[in-house]
DNA sequence: GTTTTGATGTGAAATTATTCACAGAAGAAA
DNA sequence: TTTCTTCTGTGAATAATTTCACATCAAAAC
């Protein structure tokens, strides 16, 4: 598998080549480079994991580049996931542009306020949390999205695991626990705020 | 300073302590290990860059060592922040509970948009982004949060910057070009997803 | 009082990640 | 054609980070 950092730098990368698109045949190490806020040799050595080559005095060949990532990266299928907890976080996740249309599928929503759930006007289904088992299961959701608060995280997580999720994106600023065949990647703001304040 | 990856693992241990509050006067390494989902080598290495001893057979005085924390990674005093893009998820942070009561006082939200700016029911004083830069040379605001879309984010950083802001925290998939002396840190919801999908 | 146990603290080793340096390749220019 | 220039590719060097191992300590148990 590739280095970690590699692979999240790369995640990053295939972004930018997207908003890329057709507009430009080649891109060179250096231009990414500076769409990514890192250096050329860095870029260079990252893709010199995959198994490409790339064109003297031309760089990279954009789509190329593109599809090869997607593979190393496990993008050529979209992803079923499922968002739980709909407050104001969950519900801005619902309808954020980004997930939509490419490569993941969200698929479901689910919160335990029943209210809540009958106003939510959304193009996604939503359910209430008793059915996430069920849910998840019939229609496949292989990835969880948890922004619950804190105190039901890790319920929402074991129940997402047992129910037969691969990977978790968690917006929870609590360790979760799970098996370590699950992928776990957690979003803390908080933290994330500290640590600006910590680097000031 | 600390390392990096120490400063960016003691923002997280901040926030367990805080947890932890007077329930329990000593933590071991061990036990902050399970909570921060690391080993208890980490812990002690890292907590062995601040100048503070743990007790045999009990571990760190909680107290002494968050007050530790909180000098080293400079909490001292709360900052003043700002949230520019109050669409969902600016929204969704400017009443994000964490946020509130410590370390970080959210004094004013910002958004292009004169209609959302008047029908926002919060308590924190909102404004029209043309006065961005007036009101945090104003108020002493030293962070921004950024949550516009992509195509104004790096037009918001860099009025920001003129401003003062000394941290930026960006929700923004673009790659913010700010000057070096500018603590920048961005979160981007699309590629965490899409890391998540490549290690599964 | 002595032994056992369960902690810390830290130098050293191992691992991982980044940066560098430069050979090689080929488009562009002369 | 020949030279100049600009790009890649990668092994080597360096740097950063994590992990380990174990001396040391003091509370707890006996």
């Amino acid at each position: 598998m590739l280095p970690a950092n590699t692979a999240e730098r790369m995640c990053k990368l295939y972004g930018i080549l997207q908003s890329i698109g057709t507009n430009s045949e080649y891109v060179s190490s250096k231009e990414l480079a500076v769409m990514m806020g890192t250096t050329d040799h860095t870029i260079r050595k990252d893709i010199s994991a995959l198994n490409i080559m790339g064109f003297t005095r031309k760089g990279y060949h954009v789509s190329e580049l593109t599809a090869t990532l997607a593979e190393a990266l496990k993008f050529s299928r979209p992803y079923k996931a499922c968002i739980v907890g709909l407050g104001r976080l969950g519900t801005a996740l619902l309808d954020y542009e980004a997930f939509k249309g490419d490569g993941f599928d969200i698929v479901a929503g689910f919160d335990s306020n029943t209210n809540k759930i009958e106003r939510l006007r959304t193009t996604i289904a939503v359910y209430h949390s008793s059915d996430l088992d069920h849910v998840v299961k019939n229609k496949g959701i292989e990835i969880g999205i948890i922004a619950v608060p804190a105190g039901s995280a890790q319920e929402v997580a074991t129940t997402l695991v047992k129910s037969g999720v691969k990977g978790i994106l968690s917006f929870s600023s609590v360790q979760l626990k799970v098996p370590k065949e699950i992928v776990l990647y957690s979003m803390d703001f908080t933290s994330a705020l500290r640590f600006v304040v910590s680097q000031i």
